[in-house]
DNA sequence: GGAAATTGTTACAGTTCTGTTACAGAATTT
DNA sequence: AAATTCTGTAACAGAACTGTAACAATTTCC
């Protein structure tokens, strides 16, 4: 099914030409021209993503997103006039996931949109074949059964599942596990992998070798 | 290899906060604090993205960019002054891809920077006629069925893709898979034609011989 | 058709790369 | 402080990759 995002903003032309841009790029819209009719549209509809305008007569972006925030979770972007004042530290705090400054190309708001659907997705998908990640607690488990790590084995595993998919070279990897001003051997990391595949046991094959590049975490369709 | 990208500033200090992040995100960095010298190294070393600062003494970014367009399509994110008026269109023209405005946090640029190689690497996995290279995961695959190349077989690849259509000489693709200073035999090109083409199956026939040249890959239409 | 030029194919040896293990020092726990 | 765990480096063996050469097949040109 499509996702379907809501748009929040009070002028009927900005709303259309947003809708319109989205539904061409696969996405089902809905519409609200102010905070109120948002707020209940979010309780009833299944809802994966909130475009909100800050500038609107009756609650303003800021105050929508705030209520919107005791309840869920959703990604929000918000649209900013130009020239306006963004305090990113207050916008932090009350979640807004990303901006987009008015007027803006279609092209950069479905990007946007898109990106952070990316993203989300990404962070969702803790289970990889039967491997569990659980970040709070800081456990990998295996058909619920416990992984002893080491933090550098259990670092290591997080960022090349947060990348699935993706080719990590092992520099990036000594940069990102270790630190971006770490000058060690290379063959570090492949020592590190070595461990972390043994731990892995039948699910080694997570972790795929890129010969002459890196390695890369890859959940088997 | 690790995507190298550009800052463009005449403020020694901005230049440092950026690269910092950046490598800190495990990206390479190179620097310019003028124009001049940007177009430089833009045509020396092997970019990926550049970082361009709207306000500098000598030519502006606005002209950097202009200049840059006319050889390349690295892409480009623009740093402007907060309150500094952007006409959308216009960058959008000129081939602009992001803009940041300063001041900014480095968790905000970076999250530009991440999803603007995200866009360019999804993009970017194309697919010929069934068959699919996917850049990120450093990935080619038939029909989803994964190739094992080897790294010369997959630079060979990817370089003649990014130039389909194009004729291709044995000495230019020495020089560019290879290095411009390694002196091999051309017939060196040959065999790892072949040793691709092997690979391809059914799909060897996007890869054609020029006689008397070189190669040619070529996605029928 | 035949010679010359060009390309395809294969084999092989040298090189590079990766997996693995061992070990010593560092860090942490007891 | 001792014991344990963790970590980084080095070393080695085996696997994979690569470049060259030699020969076969194909194309071009006369």
């Amino acid at each position: 099914m499509n996702k379907t995002i809501l748009i929040v903003d009070d002028e009927l032309r900005i709303r259309k030409l947003i809708a319109d841009f989205l539904v061409r790029e696969g996405y089902s819209t809905l519409e609200a021209d102010n905070g109120r009719i948002a707020l209940e549209l979010l309780a009833k509809e299944h809802i994966d993503l909130v475009i909100l305008d800050v500038m609107m007569p009756k609650d303003d972006g800021w105050t929508v997103c705030k209520e919107l925030r005791k309840k869920s979770n959703i990604p929000v972007i918000m649209l900013t006039a130009r020239g306006e004042e963004v305090d990113q530290l207050f916008a932090f705090e009350i979640g807004v996931d990303e901006y987009v400054t008015k007027p803006f190309s279609p092209k950069v708001l479905t990007a946007r949109v898109n990106a952070l659907f990316r993203r989300i997705d990404t962070e969702k998908a803790n289970v990889y074949d039967g491997l569990e990640i659980n970040t709070a607690a800081r456990q990998v488990s295996i058909n619920d059964h416990s992984l002893d790590l080491s933090p550098k084995e259990y670092e290591l595993l997080t960022y090349l599942t947060e990348n699935s998919g993706k080719a990590l070279s092992r520099q990036q990897i000594l940069n990102q596990v270790w630190s971006y001003d770490y000058f060690g051997d290379l063959r570090t990391v492949d020592t590190h992998i070595n461990r972390l595949r043994t731990k892995l046991g039948d699910k080694s094959t997570l972790v795929q070798t890129i010969r002459g590049y890196g390695y890369r975490f890859e959940a088997e369709k």
